[in-house]
DNA sequence: CTTGCAATCGAAATCGTTTTCGATTTCGAA
DNA sequence: TTCGAAATCGAAAACGATTTCGATTGCAAG
């Protein structure tokens, strides 16, 4: 059983090949009546042209590829959910692949999609990526690119992203209203563009309550997982029991160390208090539950694909494309931990 | 800049465009100097032909389409991440849609992959999905299908499944030894055939070891979210408090009721037991740590990919290719909870 | 009854591969 | 030297759409 084509449709209507396409695409040069009487037969069959033949005319694959650092991960999961929602509203397939925070992989990612010839590309910069000529390799081809979350600020493309400076800001804020005075700091890796604007907002935040600032009291977690949480609280625990807060990078690292205090019996928030970082679903069901930065994946998601979209239809047209860096609001969630 | 096609190679190297096509596919009627001198030159600038293009001919896009019910959820996150890690090796896109548990855009995201042309299309079945017309209609057209742990017992395909029901029976005997005797299950939908397995395995093991089977003690958890586990929770201990044990048909719905209890400052396990489903990331993270059956995602997914690839084999050398059911182990998972 | 113009339609080229099949070359054997 | 088989190569026809541009038709105005 045989797809159709424009030729079985053409010949059943005793048209040519052009009419039929030509009125599926509402050419100004065909009448109304066989309009009408192509459109209905091709729903009545259920007719949909070739994608991969139009695109041998056309070069426009519908198709855009998305690279994202991790897949199970709950916050790029509700990204790629608003981007899958959106590209479906205006007929778009997406391809995902994984760069597993691998610089390697991103390279070798990018190289796959251009050689698919997507439509564009968004995608989520991996914490090992320290340079971008990938990237701009992807511009120089002429492909819109939407970075997100993760971007960089060396390329001159259009991103969405969060103020992670400010949320971060507003975050520890809240512990040191709490009355928190010393507050410790698991930051992210040394590359990601978030986790240096976080660990800046946290800087911030204590220069402006002038509360003294310590380097002992920042620890790096290099793959933001629970177990590096859990092991950071057992520390701070044992060697450095003077503090009383935690501002963690992420909600992984949280959980673990609220995990670790839980299992000593330590309370939290009024022994120490621990902060989190973009609102994963689990965040509010743990005891107790996460005090988080909200973190609107689902929207980035959707803003991504939307920008990407506006450049396309620019480029079709030939004009030229100023790219654009959208900030989406975060909010701080109140729980139990602080 | 446009992309190099064969043309280009060929005019560089003063062959034809058949010569370089044919060295490429290493056809046995091009000499292994030319051969060399093609690939070499081929990979100096890079080159792969143009996939669109080869698909004209071929009728093979290399891309397959993967349906799943929902995007955030730990469990198809690690399926997901199987396939496409096993589709890479083998030079596979993948294309993923979400049905979002709706078996009408179920439906229509069957369509839209089938109108994309993709190779296979590995499925996993929507909680309201009660007719497999749709799903036939892949099978009508050759193209080989599986479908993952959400599968269908009518339909004459390949799948990659679970014992739910062993499972079920092993988790809720292990309830059932550690001394409980008033066991209640929050089960799942009415329709997908896990959640009816869980449920026969868990009446199962009640029936084994002589317990009473009510149907008071079951309740059906529709969107399998931790709100109705909480929810319940909160019914059981106000007005079954002769319940000492819960088996939950996931994670979540268990999560939920644990959160509950907490909050109550209900004794788990003693009070009451908690057994969850899946072993979600989560799960080990909450306190107390819960008890639950590993199903392991990324295996699912790969043996999924794997029998779609070796059906295409088959497929293409024009074989009759059987379908087969695979049966992937999971383990019970004893923590704090039980 | 022309003529001209607008409204419709179609032939054919094109996109970049793959693959069949025929053409050419090579080379050893007679 | 000649012949034929084996080894290499290329021309050309697909694949299924899109789109340019030329052909045809209908119709109103002169």
């Amino acid at each position: 059983m045989r797809n159709l084509t424009l030729k079985d449709i053409a010949s059943a209507l005793n048209l040519s090949i052009t009419t039929v396409s030509k009125a599926l695409k509402d050419y100004p040069d065909v009448s109304p009546k066989t309009k009408a009487k192509v459109k209905a037969y091709t729903k009545e069959v259920n007719f949909t042209p070739n994608a991969y033949a139009a695109y041998l005319r056309t070069q426009e694959s519908k198709i855009i590829g998305v690279i994202i650092p991790r897949l199970n991960h709950y916050f790029f999961s509700n990204v790629l959910k608003g981007i899958m929602k959106a590209a479906e509203e205006e007929g778009y397939m997406v391809i995902i692949l994984s760069s597993e925070e691998s610089y390697e992989l991103e390279k070798k990612q990018v190289d796959r999609l251009l050689k698919q010839n997507v439509d564009g590309i968004l995608l989520s910069i991996a914490d090992s990526t320290h340079d971008t000529s990938h990237i701009d390799n992807i511009l120089k081809q002429n492909i819109s690119l939407v970075l997100f979350d993760k971007y960089s600020k060396l390329s001159q493309c259009s991103s969405v992203i969060v103020n992670d400076q400010n949320a971060a800001f507003t975050a520890v804020e809240h512990l040191i209203k709490s009355g928190k005075k010393n507050i410790a700091h698991l930051r992210g890796p040394l590359l990601p563009q978030n986790s240096i604007d976080r660990f800046l907002g946290y800087r911030k935040a204590l220069e402006k309550y002038e509360l003294p600032y310590k380097k002992e009291w920042v620890f790096t977690c290099q793959d933001i997982t629970s177990d590096e949480g859990y092991a950071y609280a057992k520390h701070i625990l044992e060697k450095q029991p003077e503090i009383d807060a935690i501002f963690a990078v992420a909600d992984m690292p949280a959980i673990g160390a609220i995990k670790y205090f839980n299992e000593q019996n330590v309370a939290i928030p009024e022994q120490i208090a621990v902060m989190g970082f973009s609102n994963w679903k689990i965040s509010g069901l743990i005891t107790p539950a996460l005090s988080t930065v909200n973190q609107p994946g689902e929207t980035m998601g959707r803003k991504a694909f939307e920008l990407f979209y506006k450049e396309l239809k620019l480029l079709k047209k030939g004009k030229k494309v100023d790219y654009q860096i959208v900030e989406i609001e975060t909010a701080l969630i109140v729980r139990d931990s602080t």
